[in-house]
DNA sequence: TCCATTATGCTCAGGATAAGTATAATACGA
DNA sequence: TCGTATTATACTTATCCTGAGCATAATGGA
């Protein structure tokens, strides 16, 4: 710091910076995220000299090019490019990249904002319905010739096993929280879109909507946080209306975890947290038995900080 | 995106970057942060157009101010300016913080590098002798006052509340994860001398040492995110000498973690998890038994992907 | 030899978790 | 009107994890 030139804005070490936002809703189960430039891009737009933070100019992009207002907000990761512009000696960008929640909502009459479903992007990702059949049938296979391709077996032998690790193969447990590393191998392998266009040797790869640049990359950051965060914090009710049911907010944790839960115990913890209260009212216009409405404790997460412990800390 | 200027980068919207270095390691029992600029920085320096990425910039100017190599490294958190450089027409200058994890070793000669305590910088963070006395003494009585500052009951209430769930007041249990809540409630309480400075309104404040602009704050995220991780990663490794003792191993995770554990519980914990193996040799000078050496099974982190759920993720 | 000190093995109670069984309400069609 | 499908909700059970403590083993030094 004592070093370094501290006035350099205008020179040698300018550069730009983009906000990127992975902006997510569930409707009706289906986890969605927020689209513009017809589901191939992120909303995003150039950190500018106008913004007073990092959030408010990435909540005026959102809002001008989708309508539809930020709520919570999180930050994600900063990227830098992967050389993929070509010129070494062009100046870096940036992009900052937001995890946020919503509920879906009225998108404003032609804006170009649009819901699109997460797992259109990562169709290996949703296990609600047992192993999609696509792993087994194509992401497996090409993996196993990706690590075949390998010059010596040692290499062979450590890409199967990261494979099989990331994706749960070979008898091994799911893990649904990998989504970036899983993107990331794939990416290696030259199996997606992203990849191939990227070294120019296009040919076979995996099913799944492709994005601009990266995004598809910060996407996946955004699933794998949201996906580890719904265990330790409270952050699905961000996602729901203000009254709901226990049965729908178990679909909405099963949405973005991708698969399913116990259905008691699910509705044991949520009680035991104190997480919900009733409201008196029941659900009505459905099949079965109407189940109790419930709504968030805002107070709860004030008084919490959560627990969640690993290592034996000793209380006194 | 699509309606965004895209070659901005000489124009209106080119900022500056920083790049921070959260750089710590243990020495006997001690968590130390690397240092600058007589212990009031962190090791930084401006992304430059030199830089191939944002981890190798960081990697040059952490070995060219304190000479020492990076090893491993996990990006934390990216600042902008909180508006302290009083012109709001100024460009733009954000600080993108990085964490890294190594082991104590000889800072060059003539270096600025220092290796520094980082309890000197927030005492009351170190409770394994117990409660600092700090903490009833100063900081209880002071955030109390600034909580009976407030005008209206409701807003007395509520910072009272937070004080005292973010610092285990009132009987509440202690949660070292909250570093960086903490400073930040002492920062907004104007309890600390970057608030004071900012604000003008010198005065009476906690003890412990400040920094420069706001890298105690990126210090606070750092260790926050360090005692988190420690919890679900084998990252204290990364602190560890080759070879050692369980109770050196156990006296490094206190003393990040700033609290004692239970030391049957804390063998058997590392022990069943597989993530060390013995290397046969004994610790040698020690009063006391003697006691095995252990090295980490490096093997084991590529194996496992970790486990720790909180839901009642169903397995078939 | 006794003591201080650290290492290591083992037990035990309580709580959390996964999984399953049983019963309660509702709508709808036969 | 009565079964049946469907969802809600209450309990039970076995297992595992965790915190806490007791007991014993090695070592050096007084």
């Amino acid at each position: 710091m004592a070093k370094a030139p501290r006035k350099a804005e205008t020179s040698i070490d300018a550069i730009a910076a983009d906000l990127v936002a992975v902006l997510v809703a569930v409707t009706e189960g289906e986890p969605k995220i927020m689209t513009i430039a017809n589901a191939t891009a992120l909303p995003s737009g150039p950190f500018q000299f106008g913004h007073r933070s990092l959030q408010t100019g990435l909540r005026a992009w959102v809002e001008a090019q989708t309508g539809h207002p930020l709520g919570y907000v999180e930050q994600l990761y900063t990227f830098a490019d992967h050389g993929r512009t070509g010129d070494a000696r062009a100046p870096h960008r940036i992009s900052i990249s937001y995890l946020g929640l919503t509920r879906e909502d009225q998108v404003r009459e032609g804006s170009e904002g649009h819901w699109s479903g997460w797992y259109e992007y990562f169709p290996w990702e949703d296990h609600r319905a047992g192993t999609p059949a696509l792993l087994a049938k194509i992401v497996a296979p090409k993996l196993r010739a990706w690590a075949k391709s390998a010059e010596s077996t040692s290499v062979q032998k450590a890409r199967w096993q990261r494979a099989a690790i990331t994706f749960g193969l070979d008898d091994r447990t799911w893990n649904e929280e990998l989504v970036l590393q899983r993107y990331e191998l794939l990416y290696e392998a030259s199996l997606i879109p992203e990849a191939v266009r990227a070294k120019g040797t296009g040919d076979a790869v995996v099913p799944g909507r492709a994005m601009i640049s990266d995004h598809r990359r910060i996407l996946a950051t955004g699933i794998a946080r949201l996906r580890a965060k719904i265990k330790y914090r409270p952050v699905v009710f961000e996602l729901m209306p203000a009254e709901f049911t226990l049965l729908q907010l178990q679909r909405s944790v099963e949405a973005l975890a991708g698969r399913t839960v116990h259905k008691q115990n699910f509705r044991r913890l949520i009680e035991q947290q104190e997480l919900v209260e009733e409201t008196g009212a029941m659900a009505a216009e459905t099949v079965g038995r109407p189940a109790k409405l419930f709504r968030f404790r805002h107070g709860i997460v004030a008084e919490r900080a959560v627990a969640g412990t690993k290592l034996p800390l000793s209380r006194s």
